[in-house]
DNA sequence: TTTCGTATAATTGTATGCAATTATACAAGC
DNA sequence: GCTTGTATAATTGCATACAATTATACGAAA
């Protein structure tokens, strides 16, 4: 889930109010004070600042000039908007790996799907949770283009808490592990307008049965 | 062109060196020296610290942790890139503001067809490629959505410089703007199937223009 | 009681000092 | 000549001190 485990203090600071953000333990408009922060992570303000200065060029907090930061979350409606945007830009991030995938990311997709059926068939919701997640981390990492994978990188990380209440469905799980095959297959073809079409509507149906599973309650708490 | 002057050394410093990086004026791969620059720039370390940090996490700049900065500058494959992500997107974002626009944007919109199509005549280059970033920019305040805003306002600014030679073919300009004259009805009209469809060729077509214009040359200096 | 003004406290913004890490220079050994 | 080891210099990472700005408390006047 972590990349790599960060060496700075501001990298690991930014890191966990950037987690503490997404996963909505705080609440939306929180002030966050430098000096509280830094009490509380056993660090001077110094990274602090900087983490925060960070969040905000994401947008994840707003930093009002001499006045503080207030955290930003993200909203059923900003989900909305992301699963909107992330359709045709996965849908060009498949077509792409058809053409750029490496050897081994292309084996570790087929991996990734095998073993995805076999936790969909015990029910392992946390393992699908997790291989769902690194499916489509291994596209981004496999289009060749910095741009597309960024974006659909943070993408995918902002839905994160919305995606998690999914798993529990198994329909709608042994679904998407069917769409993954399908997608995977795709590439390995190098059929790269089926890859798109497949990878379009997979992010659609994902979201329809986001929808349908009651995504603006679990943005209530 | 610039949004709200800013009132902190750390922003104005990071939007400097920002500029300095999507115009050009750094060489790719570029050492970014704090000493050097707080120098240069008459302040202390710490706001270009803070710069410098928020530029490493948009990705214009490379941070080695205990090593250095890097300059990591937009390429001619990345603007291809790019463009392939703002078709569709510019499209989902034509499409939002048939229902989203308010209507001080929408006179604006018509306003900035009107002054377009006047200096093409006149054959101001200037004047167009303002009135040209203008445009999309009102697209992006209008959609209503500030992932979809946020995303295509900077991938615009990521290819203002290869944009910058293309306003000086007269006969792309007048193409261009008839392009906008047709977005603008479209959303005027609320015809969101038109509006997307015209918006994301209107985009593939600025991109093809470029092509032929000699994009990588624009990048070789 | 409410409102305003002022003094005080709290918080952010910036500069600077020091520790930790990395780069450089140069000499010894092969 | 080339590599390697070591001392020195340069640079980054972090903490702290101080300045600037904003929030709060409290009393005076209406």
């Amino acid at each position: 889930m972590s990349d790599t485990k960060d060496v700075s203090l501001s990298g690991r600071v930014f890191h966990k109010l950037r987690d503490d953000i997404l996963s909505g333990r705080y609440k939306n408009h929180e002030e966050l004070r430098e000096m509280t922060l830094s009490e509380e992570l056993g660090v001077s303000r110094t990274p602090v600042r900087e983490a925060l200065r960070q969040l905000g060029l994401e947008g994840l907090v707003e930093i009002i000039p001499n006045k503080g930061a207030y955290v930003n979350a993200i909203t059923a409606e900003d989900v909305e908007d992301i699963y909107r945007m992330r359709s045709p830009l996965e849908g060009l991030c498949a077509r792409r790996c058809c053409s750029f995938i490496p050897l081994e990311k292309m084996e570790e997709m087929e991996e990734n799907v095998y073993l995805a059926e076999f936790h969909a068939a015990k029910g392992h919701g946390e393992q699908l949770a997790q291989l769902d997640h690194r499916f489509h981390e291994i596209m981004y990492e496999s289009c060749n283009s910095r741009m597309l994978s960024r974006t659909l990188l943070d993408f995918h990380e902002y839905v994160m808490r919305a995606r998690k209440r999914t798993f529990t469905e198994p329909e709608r799980s042994l679904k998407s592990i069917g769409e993954h095959r399908q997608i995977m297959e795709a590439i390995r073809e190098r059929d790269a307008d089926l890859a798109e079409q497949l990878a379009t509507r997979h992010v659609m149906n994902a979201y329809e049965n986001m929808l349908r599973n009651g995504l603006k309650e679990a943005y209530q708490e």
